[in-house]
DNA sequence: TATATATTTCGTTAGTTAACGAAATGTTTT
DNA sequence: AAAACATTTCGTTAACTAACGAAATATATA
């Protein structure tokens, strides 16, 4: 049973669901995803490492960055089916929505090494 | 985005899990999910208020019984489409077949006060 | 090679949660 | 009204989780 709450625990956080709902605008670093959330890099490290656990995202290499998206091919059906709707699940909430604008604008040159 | 939070929160435990995928085969009382969960009465009560509260479930007072029942109408659309798709995300676990095979024999007249 | 940058891992601390038993509440039966 | 039973509420404790900063790891650039 372990194995079947994982699922919802890596849900349970609202870092967490903010981190999915920004990726599903563009994939993001970990110094961006740390400069819209306002935590520490490790904290936020140890947020991605969850979902990545847990089949939600997946990480890519590009230099010294490590670049997190959203799994386009989970193994787990039920991952596929909470993310597809996940639009639903949390829709039009004032944190998401304020997220998302930055998102657009957040640029890892700007943001990283200061 | 607590409120986001709370319904997977209510799904992050595996005791509500099982009480949820319990009362998908038919209502019961505290006393007969306690005999089946083997947690303390308090416990149970406990949880079944917690899934009370996020929609999952609703109570029926039946004399001094408080029976309790899957949510046939959840005024929150993530509730029912949750709660359709349970048999799929949690298959085949033998927990929870283990569990409905008790839920089949279990009587609150023989169970409860002793 | 040394330095700067990006991320992860580790150890610690504060807040949250699940468990229990005891006491309180409410309902039925005597 | 009193006794019996079912459930909830309360207070406590142990386990878990998220947060942080510091140290470790890895990559890029000077």
């Amino acid at each position: 049973m372990t194995d079947k709450t994982r699922l919802f625990k890596a849900l349970s956080d609202s870092s967490r669901l903010r981190i999915l709902k920004m990726l599903q605008s563009k994939p993001l670093c970990v110094c961006e995803i740390t400069e819209v959330l306002q935590l520490a890099t490790s904290t936020v490290s140890k947020h991605l490492s969850i979902l990545r656990d847990t089949g939600f995202i997946i990480e890519e290499k590009d230099g010294r960055w490590v670049n997190y998206k959203i799994n386009p091919h989970p193994s787990d059906d039920r991952i596929s089916s909470i993310i597809t709707t996940l639009d639903f699940w949390i829709a039009d909430d004032q944190v998401i929505i304020s997220d998302k604008q930055k998102v657009q604008k957040v640029n890892r040159y700007e943001v990283c090494g200061r």
